[in-house]
DNA sequence: GAGTTGTGATACCTTTTGGTATCTCTTTTC
DNA sequence: GAAAAGAGATACCAAAAGGTATCACAACTC
């Protein structure tokens, strides 16, 4: 469930131009129109990419008369920046064991 | 160059099995053979994934006799968790908003 | 030193992915 | 209401990804 929904949000990440999207539209909401001029390629395969971060849930879709706005939801990074959470106690263990050994080196 | 690394590491968390494994180098470390017995899935295709983790920074291999151990690294999941930090700011506002936005509604 | 065990490397297959081209539908605009 | 503009849907193609099978190599064990 949720489950499925986290693999959506790290597939979704794994490719660049998404991760620039999302930079994107961190700025502002954007039509699909206005985020594919920002790439050199054709407004089908940004939808597409849209698309997969929709999957996500990384972004929202608002429909407003003939156009689609895109806007980033607060939600969706939040899955996968809980999962790199649970590495953290990890990270600052090791990372305290590496600058002692340097330390510890030097003098 | 950095950037390579990132997308490097955004590309080895994509697979639900490199996550896994990084969950289980979190408890100890571990050789191919012991990474390989948690899966349903040849030696050599764990070994890939191995592989794919080291081009990401996410893993360290250091030989031991003939065996060779796997180890978490300490740094990478740190770029992966540095650009999803950038929008850090957005989320708490968004997620602010939401929060009034809802209390507003019960009101 | 011969067999066994843990790895690395390569070739190969199938599925997924990123992209284009094209057609249709809906909403403006005149 | 007819033309134009924004977007969705589908079919199709090339490349990458995930997997197996297999061979070669180094290092223990006896």
């Amino acid at each position: 469930m949720t489950q499925d929904l986290q693999q959506h949000a790290f597939r979704a990440l794994a490719d660049p131009t998404r991760r620039q999207i999302l930079a994107l539209l961190a700025q502002r909401e954007m039509t699909i129109a206005e985020v594919a001029g920002h790439f050199d390629m054709t407004r089908a395969a940004v939808k597409k990419h849209l698309s997969i971060l929709h999957d996500g849930a990384l972004i929202e879709t608002r429909a407003e008369g003939r156009t689609r706005v895109n806007a980033l939801r607060p939600d969706g990074l939040k899955s996968v920046a809980n999962w790199l959470g649970a590495f953290d106690i990890f990270w600052d263990e090791r990372l305290a064991a590496l600058k002692s050994a340097i330390e510890k080196d030097i003098q």
